[in-house]
DNA sequence: TTGGTATATACGTGTCAAGGAATATATGAG
DNA sequence: CTCATATATTCCTTGACACGTATATACCAA
């Protein structure tokens, strides 16, 4: 288990990191909102903090984690190989529509010049 | 093995995927370039393709493969709810960069004033 | 038909990690 | 100290899946 691509491939943990987008959150927190036995919150909690995902800060008893970005951006960047290829498709798709029914003349969005 | 997340996390399978950014390819194109075997370089794409993250036309014998965007969009849907929370923390460290160790006068790349 | 090339599938095996249960460690309160 | 709360760790079992080998299927050529 190395690559940030395992680490986010199981969804409990996924799940955690969606939750500490809003905030820092302490592990009975976590084992609350996502109704998880606590020894399992623990596990995963080690297995992101490990791989650089989150840290935690000692809060008395308490264990207070929170993200880090470093990861994130790995795995966007990876991602970014591929953006290139989707948004041609994108656009292929707009143009088509567009063909199919003409966009309205609204300032708000204006649309791409084809070619 | 259902979510695009778990389709991913295979080294192998992502090399197959890096390989088609360019160009369409055969599976005997991919086994060479990945000198993998070819049991394995099928297996692989079978995922690839039951996923929906490439899709195949029939050449005579061979099959050529291709990227289908879905599915990447749909991991870029996942991480775009953390971007806003890491660049958060760029600009940040910008800010303290620039404390550190203050931007040279160059037009080319005018810097965020602070604050 | 036979043979050759390209790709897919089936089967057996080993590894690894997720999950549950029990227990250990740490900190605070009284 | 003792007890309670919060979190971490250990041990065990089980299932999933990646891989290798062998074989099957598909298509073309002669």
């Amino acid at each position: 288990m190395e690559t940030a691509f395992e680490i986010i491939a199981e969804p409990n943990r996924r799940a955690i990191l969606s939750l500490l987008i809003t905030s820092q959150q302490s592990v009975g927190e976590i084992e609350r909102q996502l109704r998880m036995p606590q020894p399992m919150v623990s596990k995963h909690l080690r297995v992101l903090r490990e791989a650089g995902f989150v840290e935690a800060k000692v809060d008395a008893q308490r264990r207070l984690y929170q993200l880090k970005p470093e990861r994130f951006q790995e795995l966007d960047e990876w991602l970014a190989q591929f953006r290139r290829f989707w948004s041609r498709h994108v656009d292929a798709l707009e143009r088509h529509l567009d063909r199919i029914h003409p966009p309205e003349e609204t300032k708000k969005k204006p649309r791409r010049r084809i070619q």
